[in-house]
Formats: structure tokens, C-alpha cells, sequence
DNA sequence: TCTGGGGTCCTAGGACCC
DNA sequence: TCTGGGGTCCTAGGACCC
């Protein structure tokens, strides 16, 4: 039985955190501005987060190191990230955007996927919907945003960032393959840098020549993932738009300002980052029996611990013992600490909890 | 060039149970 | 002495996403 034909959207807002602190802070506007770890005069760790567009013309990309954007760009207007803030309006866009679909999933703190299959007779309806749903963003928010139409999630998150910013993309079902074929492999889902160099050394840079390669040797060689990259390559996703719920993990790291072997500021930062992360757990009424710290040492090499209690917490006492009882059997004494990670998982909500109890 | 912080999912091996 | 098959849970590492 042939399954009915799917319209999905896909909305990206363009370069969401300096956005909005353009939009928060006129003074700023008509300058580079970049979203990120503090520079320190070149000095500084950490990467950029979000830049703008007059930033990106000197190169500057997200997830380059802050030293490396500060060389590129020394006259930028840089900023600290104010999740708070982006969180709130990330909210409220949301909302709007959940209103037209008939299922929505949203994707990250700037992204989402809506079905609007049940909404629209066909594509030429889709683009004038997705029209109306920029429209209302700009009016409402005082932002832009990107959106992709497509048979499916895959297409349709490739269509949105086809053009960029304000763009509005349309894909059907038969212009799929002449549209994906020429684009490389990394505008795939899933295919990062180690999958796009494995590909590149089998002679597949496109799209186009993933579709062409031989199916059977890519689930060879690359399992679960080659039977999904052989149907990407296709065009082919019949994934849902489905909402999630439940957290399944939530975590806090941090990166100290220079590596580290002192054990009391060791100590005294691991003991912080607990409190950080059981603030979060009784913001969300959950409990927790899996604790993992992570290790970063001097030079990257990274390391995780994990433990998991006979018993469901939200306790700090225990996970401040736990995560001090993980850290201190496997801290390689003298070496230099980059980063220290304190997650917690196995979780239930704590409401639900309550009832079965 | 020198690599943040928040997540999800997958794989592989070992423990343990029936 | 040589040794099953299936299932679940746990740990560690890694790829990937924004």
C-alpha cells in the first residue's frame, strides 16, 4: 500500500545568537559580530559559536577556535553567549512555528520540522505556508529565517540551507535527485568529517556519486549507516516528524582558563559542576542512578568514568561522592587537567515516580 | 589551527541470568 | 575437559548534531 505523499518543512533561523544580539543591541548592527569563548587579545580557548554574516566574510566560521577568529577579524564586536536570553526567544519562535504544522519536532535550540501534510494540497501551497511563516517570525520576532520544502526531513533540512539568509526553498519529489546530485556528501545528515574523508577516499565527493556507489559494499564497510547513507543518497527518508520527550541525559563541563593539576581547584570545580547539574534535575523533577565524569587531559586525550547507583537520586550529597569517588581511582596524578564533565543519566521523572511509589 | 558546551545514538565487550 | 544460546544491563569510546 502506497503511503501518502508527506510535505515537511524545514526552518533554520539565520545565525540565531547574533541575531539576536543584533536585534537586542542597535549600537551593534553594521559591525562584524561574533558570538563565542572571550578572545582575550588572541589568547583566549574556546570556539566561535554563531558569527554574522560581515563576520563570516573574514572567514570566520562556527566551531573555529576564538584565537584563530581574532586573527581573521580583530575588529569584531565579540560576546559572550546569553543562553537565557536565546532560550527565551527560541521559545516564543516556537511557538509560532508550531501552529502550522500538523506534527512538529524541533531541532536544537534554531531549527524544526514541520508536517504539514494534512495543511497543504501540494508544494506550490507548501512555499506560500512557509511564506506566511517567515512573515510572521520577521514581524513578530524582528528576525529572519531560512526554510527547505521537501518530500521528507532529509531534503527538506537540505533545502534550508541551500540559500541563506531569508531563503525559501522548495523541493518536489521528482526534482529531488537533480537537486541532490551535485552537492557534497557532508550536506548529508550524519555524514561528518571522518565519514566525508572515508567517502572521499573511495572516490565519492557528491551526492551524486554516493547514489551511483555500489549499496551492498557500503553496508559493508560501514554497517547501519552504509543501508542509511546508500537511501540519503537517494533522496530517500521516511523518518517522522515526531516530537521528543524526556531527557534522556543532562550534563555540565567546563574548560579550565589554563590546564591544571592543582587538586583542590580540581576538587572545588568538579563539587561546582554537580551543583550545576542537580539544579537541572529539580528544575526538571527527575531523578538519576547513572553518574559519568569526563576527563580532559593536557594534549585532549579525554577519558569518561561512569557508575550506576543501586538506587534513583536527586540528591547532590550522592552525586558529589560518586562523581569524587570516580575522579579520584582514575586521575592520572601530575598530569595536566583540560576539562572536567559531570553527567547524569538513567533518568525518571521524579513526579512520575512519586505515583508508582 | 588547536580544538566549548549541551545533547543523541551506535558499537563492542563483559557480566550476569535463565 | 570443554563448554549453548538468548536476553538485559552496564561501561567506554566515538561520531554526529546545534
Amino acid at each position: 500500500m502506497a503511503e501518502k505523499r508527506r510535505i515537511i518543512i524545514h526552518l533554520d533561523m539565520d545565525h540565531f545568537y547574533t541575531a539576536v544580539e543584533e536585534r537586542e543591541r542597535p549600537e551593534i548592527r553594521g559591525k562584524p559580530v561574533i558570538v563565542g569563548a572571550d578572545p582575550k587579545g588572541g589568547k583566549g580557548r574556546g570556539v566561535v559559536s554563531t558569527s554574522n554574516y560581515l563576520a563570516r566574510a573574514s572567514g570566520v566560521r562556527s566551531g573555529m577556535p576564538i584565537s584563530q577568529a581574532y586573527r581573521l577579524c580583530q575588529d569584531a564586536v565579540y560576546l559572550p553567549p546569553n543562553f537565557p536570553l536565546y532560550i527565551r526567544v527560541s521559545n516564543e519562535i516556537m511557538q509560532i512555528a508550531r501552529h502550522y504544522a500538523d506534527r512538529f519536532e524541533q531541532w536544537g535550540i534554531d531549527e524544526a520540522f514541520l508536517d504539514v501534510s494534512g495543511r497543504v494540497g501540494d508544494f506550490t501551497e507548501a512555499e506560500a505556508l512557509a511564506g506566511k511563516i517567515k512573515q510572521e517570525i520577521r514581524e513578530r520576532e524582528g528576525l529572519t529565517a531560512s526554510i527547505g520544502v521537501g518530500p521528507n526531513k532529509l531534503v527538506a533540512k537540505i533545502a534550508s540551507d541551500f540559500q541563506k539568509p531569508d531563503g525559501l526553498t522548495v523541493v518536489r519529489e521528482e526534482e529531488v535527485e537533480v537537486f541532490l546530485a551535485p552537492l557534497p556528501v557532508r550536506k548529508l545528515l550524519w555524514v561528518g568529517r571522518k565519514t566525508e574523508a572515508k567517502l572521499k577516499a573511495l572516490g565519492v565527493n557528491t551526492i551524486g556519486d554516493l547514489a551511483r556507489f555500489d549499496s551492498e559494499s557500503l553496508k559493508s564497510m560501514f554497517g547501519v549507516m552504509g543501508w542509511q547513507l546508500h537511501l540519503m543518497a537517494l533522496g530517500l527518508d521516511e523518518s517522522r516528524v515526531e516530537e521528543r520527550e524526556g531527557m534522556k541525559s543532562t550534563s555540565h563541563e567546563t574548560t579550565f582558563d589554563e590546564d591544571t593539576a592543582d587538586e583542590a581547584a580540581i576538587l572545588k570545580a568538579l563539587d561546582e559542576l554537580c551543583v550545576g547539574v542537580i539544579e537541572e534535575v529539580e528544575k526538571q523533577h527527575l531523578l538519576f542512578k547513572t553518574v559519568t565524569i569526563k576527563i580532559r587531559y593536557q594534549g585532549f586525550e579525554t577519558h569518561t568514568r561512569a557508575r550506576t547507583l543501586p538506587f534513583l537520586t536527586n540528591r547532590l550529597h550522592d552525586l558529589q561522592k560518586t562523581a569524587r569517588e570516580l575522579l579520584a581511582t582514575n586521575l592520572q596524578k601530575d598530569r595536566k587537567v583540560r576539562l572536567l564533565g559531570v553527567r547524569v543519566s538513567s533518568l525518571v521523572s521524579g513526579e512520575k515516580q512519586k505515583t508508582l511509589i
